[in-house]
DNA sequence: CTCCAATAAGTAAATGCCTACTTACTTGTA
DNA sequence: TACAAGTAAGTAGGCATTTACTTATTGGAG
């Protein structure tokens, strides 16, 4: 096999993404990550010193592609919610390694507070009186997010067996929740 | 020690509690939990089963507490989404044992369905429509969890440090969010 | 060009600790 | 005395991390 050092860095990063998303920090088995990367332990260690520094990575790397993909749009709220809502359905494992990170490692999470900051000021001049920016934002993420956080007794509860198509209805829901939260008071 | 099989019980379950509230159910140690509950690893074992049962028992038991303390008032969903609020304040354990199943033991959470179509049955005569009851439940949740839910590199931002009391605004946002999100249309 | 160190990349097999669960026993209570 | 409640000390397997080693790549000396 040829001997690419970069190749060996990202599949170990990918496969360890599947694996902690699926299990978790104390779940996840760094002998899954390296079969699955086609790799070796000792590499994981190599690379990323120990098994929280590798999660740390992927957690970090899926934000970042995150916060790349789905830039806030302050004239476009609603829609921008909507845009966070396709990003989860289409990569999972990002909302998943968010949760795990703030059960298992809150530290983790605590730390990029710059990336909040920009966003915050992007989103000041949006604000809907009397709620604040920061409010604005938590608010919208939870709302995005709200379909895979609640329980799955209460969203099976949503399906429509005529309509097949679930998650349309879903994100139109999300679309609609952030416009009314955001619209003037009467 | 005088002899209680009841009163054993419920010490191991409210020790298991505060410990899988704190690290899940992979990371829960249950040396720690009999430690905690001044009792003996093999009465774990006797009473629950297992240490998966004892989870399980654990998030039941909680989710019991909840939906008995803060039954949804269809008449004024933006008042029990603040007593949500004051709920997931007063029992941190209860919003960190479920998304700990959530992601550890899905098909745990999957279980009460009843429980939930009863609750989406109260809401539905207030329910703002394009929103279904049930986006209304799932939207309520998730930002009555909101603060807890978001990354403390977010909602740090919003302290303010001349009002020390950040609870408390918080509690108002939520409860405004929840208005507007069901007042009618303009 | 061609070897050939030197070093980067990769591997297999310990090591040693941790931890869920069990066995075999003791103590209190009715 | 019989049984429920409780205890202490294993047992057996799992798993993160390391050690000791092999294989490829490369840049410069001849």
């Amino acid at each position: 096999m040829a001997r690419d050092a970069e190749a060996t860095r990202e599949r170990i990063l990918a496969a360890a993404t599947v694996e902690f998303a699926a299990h978790g920090l104390a779940g996840g088995r760094v002998e899954r990550i390296a079969a699955q990367a086609q790799s070796n332990v000792r590499m994981i260690y190599a690379y990323y010193g120990s098994k929280s520094g590798l999660f740390d990575a992927t957690l970090a790397e899926a934000l970042r592609r995150m916060a790349e993909n789905v830039p806030p749009r302050p004239d476009d709220l609603a829609g921008w919610a909507g845009e966070v809502f396709d990003h989860h359905q289409r990569f999972p494992e990002v909302l998943r390694l968010s949760m795990w990170a703030q059960l298992e490692r809150p530290e983790a999470t605590a730390e990029p507070r710059d990336i909040y900051r920009d966003k915050t000021l992007a989103v000041a001049t949006a604000a809907a009186r009397p709620l604040s920016a920061v409010d604005v934002l938590v608010f919208i993420y939870a709302i995005a997010q709200a379909w895979w956080l609640s329980p799955e007794g209460l969203t099976a509860l949503a399906e429509n067996p005529a309509t097949g198509d679930g998650v349309a209805a879903r994100r139109q829901s999300v679309v609609t929740a952030v416009t009314r939260m955001l619209q003037a008071q009467t």
